[in-house]
DNA sequence: CATTAGCACTCGCACACGTTGAGTGCTAAC
DNA sequence: GTTAGCACTCAACGTGTGCGAGTGCTAATG
């Protein structure tokens, strides 16, 4: 029974530091923390009773549960909530942290798109959990560069810029046998075409072209390659979602025993959910962090997500972030998510300059 | 006791048939397997303790253990060695399978040279077990074609297709303001400079180069750094290895506590590692079956590798396989990695036709 | 002499049972 | 409001027991 009825919401100052304490002894012991070990490790200047009384409260709130009677609390994820909003916009990463993640970040300075790979490593490295990253996607693809390339005298390598970088290659089968330089005549027309277009523009502009005389038929045909391989581009929500440090999660006492963790990894696979998930905060630049059964679908339930949105809004974005599970460091995780998604956003700025 | 000793590599044609049976039994069910229910789903015609000798005769002889005293037989690796050598050269993939997985090859025929992927996960789905492969990497890379596109005032793309058809993305800072003008002349430079040659062919051009004038410098800026990027493809000795359908393996009831297998992929994330096994069967076109110990690796223990190279000898291979327990369905699995590495063949040939 | 029926034996597995200990909730005193 | 005290709960652990699948051995058989 709740000793006294307290709105929710707000919440005792010591109520809220009894709530912190059992979320850091519970995260890093992962086994339900008891009002004796309490009193022990943070000693509040009170007996174990009086904390047993608002641990009691803590559970009538909603914020704490039981596994069984004779054990000891673990956070809800209406606990781990709280605890969230009360830091998500106070964690500052150290910047001894802040310097060794910047210093990897230098190293590959000039290392292609390859930044979102990077990010997802050092998110992990970090945290030791899984990091993800997709890379920036514009919102409409404009094309920048269009280049042929002979690989043998019947299949050619078509190869389409992005005005961010982004490239794609598509092996394209020739109607017969067609020398380079043909192939740079037509590659120089559809360069003229469609540089600077997005898809629609390009669907258009390809449409008034000649497709006779001599090398109007190549034209003909590389531009429709061009055209499925640019609308592909645009129409994926998310291109590539790179993972790394799954293996830290794997080593969590909580899947220890593989089936749940299979469903987790399961639901990953799935483009849909996943784009949907990262559209959902690709508006604003905050830090958002998804518990347990926040994410909705059933196999997320024992993981939580803490992902941010990099890029400029009207232009190019990707994601960033971390997943683990709800019996996560989330100050942790929103201090480095935040700083790498920063990072990112440099750089994109970078590129865009 | 055995009651007929024998030399090990012959093999009684009943014996051998049980521990066929053995196997069969074993990896279907996950069960040791016993004399009573071998009789009865296989019936020898003859009872079972006769299976029973023969079952202490395939112990002694080292194919077959005992978990404990009570319990059914199971295969050592010794005895899913002598099984797959026994059918190995034999194992032809039904022709509906041939044709599903060809038909799959088929959709995405001009998907760029993601051929690789697909390979994998033909591998992972037709075995429901983990597939592997890797993209045809030739043994010394020649640069085919350079090309620099401005992606900001100071940023440039600078992309390396080789003979082959890979290709790789460097983004280049640049000294100052550089037009696209500018970019092309000096691409088209480095193009006649490197384009049919090696890397220390490219090193030695480039020593030669006219460092000076208006274009020079940037010259032999971007020409540094094709150089590393081209090196860098060349000393990899595997650029990527592609997995696919590690879920499967983590569905197999060996691997229901997740600690083992969590060794495993450690292993798998172990470049030298793959790269030295990779190499090592790299040179033949058969099919190579790896079981439990033999792999070398402690972590490697308990899951099976059946993998086979592709390509030509001489300039460019690559790999695939599969990944299981070491109770797999090795017939399937030889049959399929047999029959896609062949497809594989078939593909790179093209390319180099 | 290979094969087989019969049988004692082994040992993991599932289940029941008592013990232990951490931790709770409640009450009464401060 | 805080605290000491205490009865109570329940997972975890170790032990004991019966069960059953499966073996290995022996002696009989065609």
């Amino acid at each position: 029974m709740a000793r006294r009825p307290r709105s929710s919401g707000s919440l005792d100052p010591r109520a809220q530091s009894i709530l912190r304490a059992v979320i850091d002894e519970y995260v890093t012991t992962a086994t339900p923390v008891g009002s004796n070990s309490l009193v022990e490790r943070y000693g509040f200047g009170v007996s174990s009773a009086t904390v047993r009384n608002i641990l009691a409260d803590l559970e009538a709130s909603g914020l704490l549960t039981h596994p069984h009677t004779s054990a000891g609390r673990i956070p809800t994820d209406a606990g781990y909530r709280f605890f969230v909003e009360s830091i998500v916009d106070s964690v500052i990463l150290p910047p001894v942290e802040q310097l060794m993640i910047r210093h990897q970040f230098g190293q590959v300075q000039h290392a292609s798109e390859q930044w979102f790979r990077l990010a997802a490593t050092t998110l992990a490295a970090a945290n030791r959990t899984a990091g993800l990253a997709t890379a920036a996607k514009p919102r409409s693809a404009h094309v920048r560069r269009i280049d042929v390339v002979s690989i043998s005298e019947r299949l050619a390598s078509l190869i389409i810029v992005f005005r961010e970088g982004a490239l794609r290659q598509v092996l394209v089968t020739l109607a017969g046998p067609t020398e380079q330089g043909d192939l740079t005549r037509a590659a120089v027309v559809l360069d003229e075409l469609m540089a600077g277009r997005t898809a629609a523009d390009a669907e258009r502009a390809l449409a008034r072209i000649d497709g006779t005389g001599p090398i109007g038929g190549l034209v003909q045909h590389l531009g429709d390659r061009v055209l499925a391989a640019v609308r592909d581009y645009d129409s994926a929500v998310i291109e590539e979602v790179f993972s790394d440090g799954l293996l830290h999660v794997m080593a969590e006492p909580e899947f220890e025993r593989s089936d749940k963790l299979r469903r987790v990894f399961a639901a990953l696979e799935n483009r849909a959910y996943l784009g949907q998930l990262f559209d959902s905060i690709s508006g604003t630049n905050r830090v958002q962090v998804f518990i347990g059964a926040e994410n909705g679908p059933e196999e997320m339930r024992d993981v939580s997500l803490v992902l941010a949105s990099y890029g400029e809004p009207g232009r190019a974005v990707g994601v960033v972030g971390v997943l683990g599970p709800t019996r996560m460091a989330y100050p942790q995780a929103i201090g480095t998510v935040r700083f790498v998604s920063g990072l990112m956003n440099e750089l994109v700025a970078h590129i865009h300059a």
